[in-house]
DNA sequence: CGGCGGTACTG
DNA sequence: CAGTACC
DNA sequence: GCCG
């Protein structure tokens, strides 16, 4: 609406990866009446975005403690995924991580004298808690020390812990279990089939092997050639009926992006499912003569009809850096399901969460094939429910919702 | 206090 | 099933 | 950890 944006403050952006009220809530009770919920779509990330004023400046003066604020934020939102203790620590990762990015997002300049009014969106409502994201900033203004962080800093099992996170197929418990065996580092791994009597999987064992690879970014242009280099095997392959997108953050219009995600469909008229096009791909692309090295590949038909690949590739000469293996992923999905898979794999991952949580409170379930009605509890009742609506294009998904569109570039 | 997104693949 | 991954 |  129109009246909403006067009450942006100048120079904050509307963006508060915080999500606060409704958008973290709810669950498990008894849908919203759809007009309740209408009425606060607002306070959901996902129509937040539209609200954001400009991107931060590339450099805020001299006393703006911005940049100290997210980044220990983002630490301690590690710190507590790499605890991984009581179950609820990734909810506590998540809300400490949303914090950051509300600080990160955020375009005016915080400083010591500023910071209550201009990070005021991060401000629990009382009761305060102990361990609160407010509390940890007040005291690091206050004191100078982030207290949350003291002593997890010289920590050498946490240390460790997040070392090994960092590689693909990792996570909280794989890399708890390698520390207990002694793992310090990456480099500890290097090599082995497994570390002190802990076996490394495939997929570990790849991430450690391509794991520097895996740390650089893509510029925005290769992520185009590699696209392009792909929807040309696939139209070779499967006639000029094939879509192939880039999606992810090149789609939202990032100069560069960690891997290149790669939609492909194929329009009505040759073979109207999805149904193996990823195999037959992959085939073609290693028949060409690219290295292909799989993380993950479908062994069995899945029910959606959605297909999965998660792998890396050398970019030719002329298409991109052919001294490092880049990360790409190929999701194939039917057409019917297209603006579906499109809206889910653009992201961001907190947009979607939000979209979702926002249908959910309408008892909609929306996924990357479509959108159901949450009837039973019953899973296999669950997936046979018809879609609710033939969704032509990612702003028909919206329309459905009763949200208000947002153009790709700020789904953040 | 219950809930926090929905799905696919590995082992 | 738990773990990890994708957005 | 924070919200309803």
């Amino acid at each position: 609406g129109g009246g909403y944006m006067e009450r942006v403050p100048e120079g904050v952006r509307r963006v508060d990866g915080n999500d606060s009220a409704a958008d973290e809530s709810g669950g498990e009770e008894e849908p919203l009446a759809p007009h309740r919920v209408d009425d606060c779509r607002e306070k959901f990330f996902c129509q937040k975005v539209l609200h954001q004023a400009s991107a931060p400046p590339a450099q805020f003066g001299p006393d703006a403690i911005n940049e100290e604020i997210w980044r220990s934020l983002e630490l301690m939102a590690d710190n507590f995924k790499s605890r991984n203790g009581d179950g609820q620590d990734r909810f506590r990762a998540n809300r400490f991580r949303k914090a950051s990015q509300t600080v990160k997002n955020l375009a005016a300049e915080v400083t010591r004298h500023n910071w209550r009014e201009k990070l005021l969106s991060l401000r629990q409502k009382p009761p305060a808690g102990q361990g609160s994201v407010w509390d940890a900033i007040e005291s690091w203004v206050l004191t100078g020390h982030w207290t949350r962080l003291e002593g997890q800093q010289d920590d050498p099992t946490l240390a460790a812990v997040n070392a090994l996170m960092e590689v693909w197929g990792i996570g909280p418990t794989t890399a708890r279990e390698l520390v207990a065996a002694g793992a310090a580092s990456v480099a500890d791994l290097v090599g082995r089939e497994s570390y002190q009597g802990v076996r490394l999987s495939e997929e570990v064992k790849k991430g450690v092997r391509y794991f520097s690879d895996m740390k650089l970014k893509i510029p925005r242009d290769e992520v185009g050639r590699i696209r392009d280099l792909v929807c040309g095997l696939a139209q070779q392959e499967f006639g000029p009926n094939v879509i192939v997108e880039a999606v992810g953050s090149y789609r939202r219009g990032k100069p560069q992006s960690h891997d290149v995600d790669l939609l492909i469909t194929q329009r009505e008229g040759s073979s109207p499912d999805s149904h193996g096009l990823v195999p037959k791909l992959l085939q073609r692309l290693r028949d060409s003569g690219i290295e292909v090295v799989d993380l993950k590949h479908p062994q069995s038909e899945t029910v959606s009809g959605t297909e999965v690949y998660l792998g890396l590739l050398r970019p030719p000469p002329g298409v991109g850096d052919s001294s490092v293996m880049r990360r790409f992923d190929i999701r194939a999905y039917p057409i019917r399901n297209y603006p579906y898979a499109l809206l889910h794999m653009t992201g961001s991952d907190q947009f979607n969460r939000s979209m979702r949580l926002f249908a959910k409170k309408k008892g909609i379930k929306l996924s990357d094939n479509g959108m159901r009605a949450r009837i039973s509890d019953d899973r296999r009742q669950q997936n046979e429910m018809p879609n609710m609506t033939e969704a032509k294009c990612e702003r028909d998904i919206f329309d459905f919702l009763k949200l208000d569109y947002v153009v790709r570039g700020t789904r953040a």
